[in-house]
DNA sequence: CGTCTATTTGAATGTACTCAAAAGCGGTGG
DNA sequence: CCACCGCTTTTGAGTACATTCAAATAGACG
């Protein structure tokens, strides 16, 4: 239960006692998950926060011809889950499974604001991962409109060099909105 | 400088006292815009958050062929600026002007950075703003790879029905992603 | 009234999708 | 260890959605 990664990703925006760490941490849960197994069902209610420890999970839609449109990719050191389903407490549109063998922090919703009331620093700390989501997702939103497919694909490659060595080309597929069949083409000229 | 809009948005998410709210108010400027008056230009680092009084905004940026990506159109009781540029102070790649003559109330990020400190239940407030905006550009990049234009279209009047009533056409396909010709093939069938 | 910008329309083009079928690849069980 | 099954990747032909460029028309504003 190594959990050294999520209390340093947590000290890089607050300073939390260890008496608040200690607190924190007795409301966090370890999970481990194999490889394409669920940590939420599109059309439930996501009552988690999720932090990946190692291994990587992926959230995603589908669309009604069955395209699975990836919103996220998390390796080890993100969070991930259903902002929607997490912010309104109504059943999401988004599934979170395992791309590959995973070790999970979660923190249920409940807990996470009674938590808010005890530590009011961890209202910066969320509010400051809030903010950078929010840069990334808006840019994300302008460039799949302004980009074509080719400038998408390049982005992800310098974003995620990691990950593009050891994704199934599908799933690349997936996140930049593309058909399996076109990144082909697209990667052969 | 009737501000009530603005503390009514905030008392919505948080309580302040009234000392708490003059404080917030002591740093907040009031300005007033002429329509197509710029409040931001691309390439200026951003040191303002924006909030519409009365009247509307809008931010975009501009690719290297001249054309117009809107990102956000900011109506009365809304937040708006160039989120990039504001958390890392670096010069953004966003514009913001006046869609309409308005009213804003702006506050410096130096002196929000001071009243977190001061008053930490707007970390509160501002936390949930940034959750909810998330959760708003998350599924519009998604929709953005899987909507057609004629479906972007239909969001974006379902969504803002007092906008398309008095936007000109070109800024409505500038926020779709769409060129203002086949924005205008398109609603003439 | 004249100028500048927004909208409309048309023809040609391009980017990406659909459908279909074949080839490659990995894991699993016999 | 090999054969088979299912899934991923490749390839091709035809199609659809949206762009580009050009030119004409309409509207807004000083």
């Amino acid at each position: 239960m190594d959990q050294h990664i999520l209390t340093e990703n947590i000290l890089k925006q607050i300073d939390l006692t260890k008496e608040e760490m200690d607190l924190f941490f007795s409301f966090v849960k370890i999970k481990k998950v194999k490889k394409k197994q669920f940590l939420l069902l599109e059309g439930d209610v996501s009552r988690y926060a999720l932090f990946v420890v190692s291994g990587c999970l992926r959230s995603y839609c589908v669309d009604e011809n069955g395209y699975q449109y990836i919103q996220q990719f998390a390796p080890e050191g993100w969070w991930i889950g259903d902002m929607y389903s997490l912010v309104t407490g109504k059943p999401g549109y988004l599934a979170v499974d395992a791309v590959f063998d995973s070790e999970i922090a979660m923190i249920a919703k409940t807990d996470l604001n009674r938590l808010y009331t005890e530590i009011p620093k961890l209202n910066i700390y969320f509010r400051v991962l809030a903010e950078n989501a929010l840069v990334y997702y808006q840019s994300r939103a302008m460039e799949n409109l302004r980009l074509t497919a080719k400038e998408r694909y390049e982005r992800f490659c310098t974003r995620y060099p990691s990950l593009i060595a050891c994704l199934p080309q599908k799933q690349v597929a997936a996140y930049i909105g593309v058909t399996p069949e076109f990144l082909s083409k697209m990667l052969n000229q």
